[in-house]
Parts: structure tokens; C-alpha cells; sequence
DNA sequence: GTTCAATATCGACGAACGTCGATATCTCCA
DNA sequence: TGGAGATATCGACGTTCGTCGATATTGAAC
């Protein structure tokens, strides 16, 4: 747990400057980084699509391991990488952790990039 | 030069299925994590941002190594990565390669990204 | 042709990443 | 209390990545 990154709420990053005339500091640059990051990898891709499209637009972990076709660590493993930038948010209910897509983050990240076009 | 990614054109996956409906297949997804890590790494998105500020929306390769305080072997590498994956595009004039964004690829960027929104 | 400046490629190094098996933790239920 | 199933953590392995110095390539100007 190495990067707790504020879970959620619009990053650090002072997200609606006008991009296109200053440069990102290397600060901004490095949280959208983590964020970008943690989205881009083709596992973490199909977990956030996977999501939803399941039924309430949630799932828990068991119902995950096989349609990626990975071992069970290795989904908590990427499921945690998502956490920590926000991009789902895991609730234990009883044995089952249920996990969902934080559309705030996306939306927040997707606002953050869009400056860039 | 492992991996050339179709230069620019709206990538080889199907961007605007209903992605909240139908998982992306494997496929889809590497393409789409091989475009955003180009993105996710804070150098080549300052890279970015400086051209978008910089007079014309272009600079040469010399005018990026001293803002970013890299090499400028390291400087070329970043540029070729964020070209592999039609991000930004060089024309050599001269002695000097004019670098500058491609909005259509940032643009089609976005378009894949916010059905996960 | 030779020289010089801008850029790209190469080779090497350490750090970070994705994956897995083994194991630990947690929760329910008998 | 104890057992079983779902999930998370740990440790290790090979791969990829970011960085740099050294070197090669390119193009203009003399």
C-alpha cells in the first residue's frame, strides 16, 4: 500500500487550468500519471468494463477470476491497484467483497485529460 | 520498434460500443492500455502539455531537454513512445524535428475512455 | 568532401510491474 | 469450537520500463 492517492474526490491536481497555455507543473504530472496508470493495463481495463456490464453494475472477486482467466491473487492483486486510485470501490458484504466503478473518478479523469485536446 | 499502433485513425477497436453492455474483449483492451500507457508516464505528460503551450503548439526536441531537465537521448525516447502511439507527430526540418500533438488521437483517446463513465 | 550541430539508436543498469503458488485473514454456519 | 469458503497478503520469478553515456546518423554550410 504504497500510494494512498485521496480516494475519490477531484485529484490534487488543479484540474481545469488552461492546459494549453501553461505547462503542467511535474507535480500535476505525476498524479495524473498514477491515475493514468493504474487504467492502463489491459487486465484492469477488462475489470472496470466487466464491472459494468454485471448485473447492478457489481461484482465480487469470485465472479471475476473466471472470465479474466487469471489466479485469484492476481485479481485482488489488480483490484487493489484500482482502489488506490480511486477507480472502484470494495464493500465486504459478509464473505463476499463487492466491488463497483467509482464514475466520479473516471469523469474526473476524463476531465483532467480533456485540456489535452 | 516492437509495436507500430495504427498512426492516428480512430484505433482498430471498436470505440464506441456500448461498453456498459458488452466487456471489452481481450484484444480491445490491450490496444486501448497500449494508448494510455504512452500517456500515464508524468515526463511524456509534460511532454505534451509544453507543446500544446509552446508558440505554434510545436517545439523541436532541443527545446523540450532543457524545460524537463532529462538527457536528451532520454528526451528522443519519450517523443518516439508517445509517436508509436500517434500521440504526437515529427516532421524533420531541416537539422531540427518539429514535434507538435495530434488532437484527433487525444480526441479518440477520450471517445473510447468515456463510455466508462 | 569536411565539419559541426541536432537528433536518433544502442547497450547497460536499477527500479517497477504482472504473475503465480503458498499462506494468512476473515466470515459464516454447524 | 471448529471447519469451510472467499479474499487478501507474501515471496519469488521473469519482463518491461526509465534513465543515461557513448555512438551513429542526418542535414546544412562552408
Amino acid at each position: 500500500m504504497a500510494k494512498p492517492l485521496p480516494v475519490l474526490e477531484p485529484p490534487a491536481v488543479d484540474c481545469c487550468a488552461p492546459l494549453t497555455e501553461a505547462p503542467l507543473t511535474p507535480e500535476q504530472a505525476d498524479v495524473l500519471a498514477r491515475r493514468l496508470k493504474a487504467l492502463a493495463d489491459p487486465v484492469r481495463l477488462r475489470l472496470v468494463s466487466i464491472l459494468l456490464a454485471s448485473p447492478g453494475q457489481e461484482a465480487c472477486t469470485c465472479d471475476l477470476v473466471g472470465p479474466l482467466g487469471l489466479a485469484q491473487p492476481t485479481v485482488s492483486h489488480h483490484l487493489k491497484k484500482l482502489a488506490e486510485a480511486g477507480i472502484v470501490t470494495g464493500d465486504r458484504r459478509g464473505v463476499w467483497t463487492h466491488y463497483r466503478v467509482s464514475t466520479e473518478a473516471i469523469t474526473a479523469l476524463l476531465a483532467m485529460l480533456s485540456p489535452l485536446r
